[in-house]
DNA sequence: AATCAACACAAACGAATGTTTGTTAGTATG
DNA sequence: CATACTAACAAACATTCGTTTGTGTTGATT
C-alpha cells in the first residue's frame, strides 16, 4: 500500500509553509514551526525540500506565473477597457480567496529571496504591471477611463485589492461576488454620489 | 563641552531602527547591523534603549498616536464629510511622505510586537479605524456618498494610499500635491469616465 | 531472501541572534 | 578633590537558527 505514488509531503510543506510565513513571516517561521505543522521533525523536511529558501521560491513564482498568464488571457479578449479592468480586479480577488497565503507570501516576503531569484521575481512583477499600466493606458485613449494619470491608478487598484487577504474570512457578511461588485464600484466609479 | 543635553543619540537609534526595519524587516534586522548605522557597539545601544523589541513599539505607537489625535481633529471641524475624507487621505498621504519609514514599521512590523503591547495596538488600530468607518457611514447618511459597503469603502482607502510609501521619491514626476490630487480622484470620482 | 530507495529520526554543526557583564574614559556636580 | 553619572567598549552569555550527518525502519522490487 502507498498513500500516493510520489509522495504529496511536499505539497504539504508548501502548504503549511505559505500558511506560517502569511502568519508569522518568513523569518519569524522557523523550520521546527514548519516541521511542527507538518508533523515530522525538521531535519525529515529535507528528504523533500532543498532549502527554506527554496520553499520561499516556489511559494512565490508559483504566484507570479499565475498572475502572468492570466493576464496574458485577458490581454488576448477584445472586451472594452473598462471589462479588462474589471476582469483583473476579479482575478486578483478570487486568487486571494482561493489561495490567499500564498498571495500573501508573495506580496510581503518575496524581499526575502535569495540574490537570482530577487532579481528574477521583480522582473515578473514589473512585466505584470508594465502589461496592467498599459491596459489602462489605452483604455484612456479609447475614451473609456478618466485622463488620471497612470501609475496612480495602477497602484490604487493594485493596492486596493490586497486588504482583502487581511479582512476576508469564509463565513463574512459579503459573499465573494458581492465583495467583487463593491469593490468594482469603489474603484471604477468612486465613492463620491455624483 | 557637551553635544547637546540630554544627548540624542537615542532619537537616532529609533530614526536609523526605522529605516533598517522600512528595509530589511524587524526579523532581518539585528542589533548589530542598527549599532553600524548608528555608529556605535550593540551593546552600546543598552545605554540608550531598552530592548530591540522597545524600539519597535516606540516607533509603533508614535505612528498610531499621531492618526488618532489627528483623526479627532479632523472629526471635530464641521465641513462636509466629502472634505473630512478627503483630509483624511491628504493625511495619509503626508504622513507616509514625511515619516515613511515610521509608518512602513507600523503598517508592516506590529505584527512582532511582544505581547502585551501586540493587543493594545491592535486596539488603537481599530479605534481608527471605527472612527474613520463612522465618517464614510454619516456621509452615506447625509447623501454625500454612493451607499456601498462601508467597510469596502474604508478598506479600500486605507490601501490605496499605503503603495504611496513604495512608490514615492522625493525627485519623482509627482509632486506630493498632484499625488494627493490624483489619488483623490481616484478615490472619489473613480476611474470610469461618466 | 536479498536489495534498494524513500523517509523518518536524534544528534550535532557552525553561525547568528539579543542581551549581560565588567570595565574604562570622560564629564558634571558637591 | 571626591563622587556620581553617562556612554562607550570587548568579551562572553545562552539560545535559536538552518542545515548536515549518520542511522534505523519500512515497504516495494528483484
Amino acid at each position: 500500500m502507498l498513500t500516493t505514488r510520489k509522495s504529496n509531503k511536499r505539497q504539504l510543506i508548501l502548504e503549511e509553509a505559505a500558511k506560517l510565513f502569511k502568519q508569522k513571516g518568513f523569518g519569524g517561521t522557523s523550520m521546527r514551526d514548519l516541521a511542527g505543522e507538518v508533523g515530522i521533525e525538521a531535519a525529515s523536511m529535507y528528504n523533500h525540500i532543498r532549502s527554506k529558501d527554496e520553499i520561499l521560491e516556489l511559494i512565490c513564482f508559483r504566484v507570479s506565473s499565475t498572475y502572468i498568464s492570466q493576464l496574458a488571457e485577458i490581454e488576448a479578449t477584445d472586451a472594452p477597457y473598462v471589462e479588462k479592468i474589471k476582469a483583473l480586479i476579479r482575478l486578483h480577488i478570487r486568487l486571494m480567496i482561493e489561495d490567499g497565503a500564498a498571495v500573501s507570501v508573495a506580496n510581503h516576503d518575496w524581499k526575502y529571496l535569495p540574490e537570482p531569484a530577487l532579481t528574477e521575481f521583480k522582473q515578473a512583477r514589473k512585466q505584470y504591471e508594465k502589461g496592467f499600466a498599459a491596459l489602462i493606458e489605452q483604455g484612456i485613449a479609447a475614451g473609456e477611463f478618466q485622463p488620471v494619470n497612470v501609475s496612480v491608478a495602477l497602484f490604487t487598484i493594485l493596492s486596493a485589492v490586497r486588504w482583502v487577504e487581511l479582512w476576508y474570512r469564509p463565513g463574512r457578511e459579503l459573499s465573494a461576488e458581492e465583495l467583487e461588485a463593491n469593490i468594482i464600484t469603489m474603484l471604477l466609479t468612486g465613492l463620491e454620489k455624483k
